[in-house]
DNA sequence: GGTAAAATCGCACGAACGTTCGCATAACGC
DNA sequence: GCGTTATGCGAACGTTCGTGCGATTTTACC
């Protein structure tokens, strides 16, 4: 690797924890290259613009989440099994310590509902990649027998993001210690109701 | 209403819909003061400092959240009748159109999720009891007998809140128009799975 | 109607913002 | 090892931010 690609790698990753407590418009320029060690102009030629910037953090917090949730789902065998290791491992990510903000896809979501333009189309597209994603494992799910036949895979999807988000509320705004054990049951009811 | 109760009142009325589309911190007192037709110091004379304006906003959002859901909801017959009114309620103040950003609260919520303060400090209690609110509504349906004896409480807390939160993203970030379908079925599942 | 108080304005301030540019230094390909 | 390119820095730019102050207009009360 580049040294340039390394430090836009070091860079980044910074970038997506601060985007994470401050959003993508808090996350000035300044900061990052404080916490980095960078003068602001040598790290901002690494991205020649701040949406530029925005973008790249996007991408890396959507190349992370891919990583780190989606991936150990797909080593799991297709079906039920699939979506509760999903659902797990997406907990542990909006919980995790290593970003003290929570999901930063999620704070952008938020920040740019009602602002559109690239980097809100970029997370829309996104986001319903996500939720399909959730949809077409709740297909094969009915598919391998595990939920029942006639299904609407759409209102599952909805229902396993709405916990989820609750989940991310419940910790992150409130710091509810009880919010784990809630998420799970509310998990094996829909599963429950699913099969 | 004296002439600054009357100014502040509208200066507020602007700032809630500005909060809710730029959250707390990009809300702008020049951005302020040019919707209101205002200069920056006359505007800034009603609150003496940014944060005090943003507390206020806050305060004004909370009231009128009460006023537009808990307010009806209330004048339903306790139980399973008040908790779906509240529900509808919600959700018509989540999609209002005056409020093109969405809830203020819930952006507030995500923006200081992880920066302590007065503000945090002021949303956490008003979540706090906004969920306590659900769960004694709920125990109030339970005694009534729509629900079943020894229902979690707090647990369907949790999953009504989410349902809620899952509306908000699907409608607010996503514009889909079948969340209001979606948050319907899945409120009709939890009441059942409660009944 | 006149007067004290409240409301609003214009102007300016220092700080922080994103961005540009020229210059030094480090990394890389031959 | 050398020459070229990539990388990073310091200083400065114009803009916007929140905030303070004195002057001026508007409101409210006797």
């Amino acid at each position: 690797m580049n040294k340039g690609a390394q430090t836009r790698t070091a860079i980044l990753d910074h970038a997506v924890a601060i985007a994470g407590v401050h959003g993508l418009a808090g996350m000035s320029i300044a900061r990052l290259a404080s916490v980095t060690g960078m003068s602001k102009s040598g790290l901002f030629g690494h991205f020649g613009s701040k949406s530029a910037l925005q973008r790249a953090v996007l991408e890396t917090a959507a190349e992370e989440l891919a990583g780190s949730v989606l991936g150990p789902a797909q080593r799991e065998p297709a079906g039920e099994a699939r979506l509760r290791s999903l659902f797990s491992h997406w907990l542990a990510w909006i919980d995790a310590d290593e970003r003290p903000g929570g999901c930063p896809l999620l704070f952008a979501s938020i920040e740019l509902a009602a602002r559109p333009g690239e980097l809100r189309e970029f997370l829309v597209d996104h986001q319903e990649i996500w939720i399909d994603r959730i949809r077409r494992m709740c297909q094969k799910a009915v598919a391998e027998g595990n939920f029942r036949e006639g299904l609407d895979t759409r209102q599952f999807a909805f229902e396993f993001h709405g916990i989820g988000l609750g989940f991310n509320f419940a910790r992150r705004s409130l710091a509810d210690s009880r919010a784990l054990t809630h998420a799970n049951t509310a998990l094996d009811r829909l599963i429950a109701s699913a099969s």
